[in-house]
DNA sequence: ACGCTTTTATTGTTCAACAATCTAATTTGT
DNA sequence: ACAAATTAGATTGTTGAACAATAAAAGCGT
């Protein structure tokens, strides 16, 4: 069917779409915030109608909520959310990779991103740290070789990182699981995709549990 | 994150949205099918604005296949499609179904749609039997209890009936189904949950290759 | 038949307008 | 003062027309 994930954006509502997405997952844009048509269209220095557009695509992707004649607001994850969200990445990700073939191509991306997270944990930068960690989980979704699940866990990954802008520090969310990914990867490349699995199984219950207990306390 | 799947439809976008996707999975509108905005807003008396917003949706659903400057088109599945999808299909159900809850509410749906299926085959009514089949999968991901995998499969179930649209006789595609779902269901209800993913699995497997079989002889 | 220009049709994008609906303020009744 | 009803204001929903940008088709000379 064709449908190229997305190649290098070539209308101005591709374009507008991706600099929108952007905000979102960069924190840019915060949850609950409503986003004016008016207001951002102008400052986006776009039409309605093109704005409009991308509205649609990113209410498709999660991020946005469109309530019908009251406007678009940065979906605001609640807890339920959050451990939707987890549960799904649990299926997704324990599954491809108890079924991992240890030699395939996207380990060397899941070794590549444990290099590159504890690279900057030394510098330290916590924010590049997020960012290796998240390319390790969706090299493990390339496991299995579908399209559509890496797909779907992008938008996973897109809607988490709205949680994470709702809370504050990004160090210890990230921190504890720069060894976790090593010890998968290396239970992977032995050839253990079952242990690896209960390893990730592992690593995802703690973290949902953190971020649940930050998500609790946040703003104080 | 609130996001409701598909509550009433309450604007026009929406609503056409929806129509579109009702003609696409109905096999209205067929695969390859070019969709001209003005020939279409015109037949559907909505404006070519309202139109390219149900676009970007279905297109963002894999439905459609927009292509900058020369139009959308209506999907068309090649056999890496067909393969893709059954792949992620066994991924989501086979899981769904090897950790599900006997007791889980959804199982009731799945019991309803086989029944739904022997009585339509019994008329018969093969159409009516594909969407009872359909309606069983469906039920199968809901044992996962996750509102974002559900929407997933949602999206996977509405490519595979382009598929079927290629195709003709929908009758000899879903006939033989009927019982391996009965028998799934038995095992899931008897507490074997393993026995039932294994055998989804070939159910799957089975499926995939007739398809794809019909696929390869189409049009003859 | 081939490569090149020109025409034509379609999409991309904007704008202005108005209808429909929600929100907030104001008025009104008690 | 307070609640309900009304009004006014702002925002979204939707349209139609317009023009620019791009791609497909047609023409043209060789």
């Amino acid at each position: 069917m064709n449908n190229d994930v997305s190649e290098n954006p070539r209308t101005l509502g591709e374009t507008v779409t991706a600099e929108i997405r952007r905000k979102l997952v960069e924190g840019e844009l915060v949850p609950g915030q409503r986003l004016s048509e008016a207001a951002l269209s102008e400052s986006l220095d776009i039409s309605r109608n093109t704005l409009r557009e991308a509205f649609r695509v990113l209410t498709q992707e999660g991020l946005l909520k469109h309530e019908p004649n009251r406007g678009v607001f940065v979906s605001v994850p609640d807890m339920a959310s959050i451990i939707e969200i987890y549960r799904a990445r649990r299926f997704v990700e324990c599954q491809a990779l108890a079924q991992a073939y240890p030699k395939h191509p996207a380990v060397k991306r899941m070794r590549e991103a444990v290099k590159a997270a504890q690279r900057s944990a030394g510098v330290p930068d916590w924010g590049a740290v997020g960012t290796a960690n998240m390319a390790f989980h969706a090299a493990i979704v390339e496991l299995a070789d579908s399209q559509r699940l890496n797909t779907f866990y992008r938008h996973l990954s897109a809607e988490l990182r709205l949680v994470f802008g709702l809370l504050n520090d990004a160090e210890f969310l990230h921190a504890p699981y720069i060894d976790m990914n090593a010890a998968i990867l290396e239970h992977l490349e032995a050839g253990r995709p079952q242990d690896a699995a209960k390893a990730l199984d592992a690593y995802l219950v703690q973290s949902e549990r953190t971020i649940l207990a930050a998500y609790a306390r946040r703003g104080s």
